[in-house]
DNA sequence: AATATATACCTTGACAGACGAAGTATCTAT
DNA sequence: ATAGATACTTCGTCTGTCAAGGTATATATT
């Protein structure tokens, strides 16, 4: 893997959220979903995707039930709740503001005084 | 202050750098600086800036010298090194890379199969 | 029958970066 | 005198990430 995972850092949070945005999954299948929306360039340790479902459950964004699978290993699902869908909305804008903060940051021009 | 510095995290060192670009500079006058630049939505805690200056000096990015002030508080100025220009530019790279990953990822629509 | 691989989840402990809080010191304005 | 701006530093805590380990089921290979 090559991005530094400090820069995604503190969107964990908000790419489950929107993997969740359509339909229920569970952490195995996000982090498919994941890696293959970046081709490999990225995926989720399995540590930071589970502490993150506990983080968010506690926060009310979402709930778990159990698949009901007959076959194969079990499944724990995951619903975004409202909350969870309002929190979604509004990380997505913080997202959008902090690229343009980045962008503008880490540009290497004077500042126009006039 | 508005946005979360989980967003920011893992940008601190480009910040700096990117300060220092043009000209030597010291701590508070980068910090005065990135609230200009931002609008005062975004500046860097005292203790946050500090220890990433040392975690600088230390990889050898920027080096460091006293100012000879004759008056006012004593400022330590930070100038950046070739490998530090090189790591910065390489950060800058890292940080295109991310932003366009971390846009697809926080998309809520469906990859295209076919 | 044994082994490897994929699917699927979970927990523990360590680490790194951010930051609140506190301190030091100088200069200017009230 | 006092407050506020300038300027730097250190300590201790918190939070998110992740390496490492574990459990369990199903399929494919040897």
């Amino acid at each position: 893997m090559s991005i530094a995972s400090d820069l995604i850092r503190g969107h964990t949070e908000t790419i489950i959220l929107a993997n969740l945005m359509l339909k229920d999954s569970y952490g195995y299948e996000i982090n498919k979903a994941i890696q293959q929306k970046t081709e490999n360039q990225y995926e989720l340790k399995e540590a930071t995707l589970y502490t993150a479902f506990r983080r968010l459950e506690d926060a009310g964004s979402i709930n778990s039930y159990w698949g009901d699978e007959t076959t194969g290993a079990r499944r724990r699902y995951y619903t975004i709740s409202k909350a969870g869908r309002e929190n979604f909305q509004r990380l997505k804008a913080e997202w959008q503001i902090a690229k343009t903060l980045i962008d503008k940051l880490i540009t290497e021009e004077e500042i126009n005084h006039e």
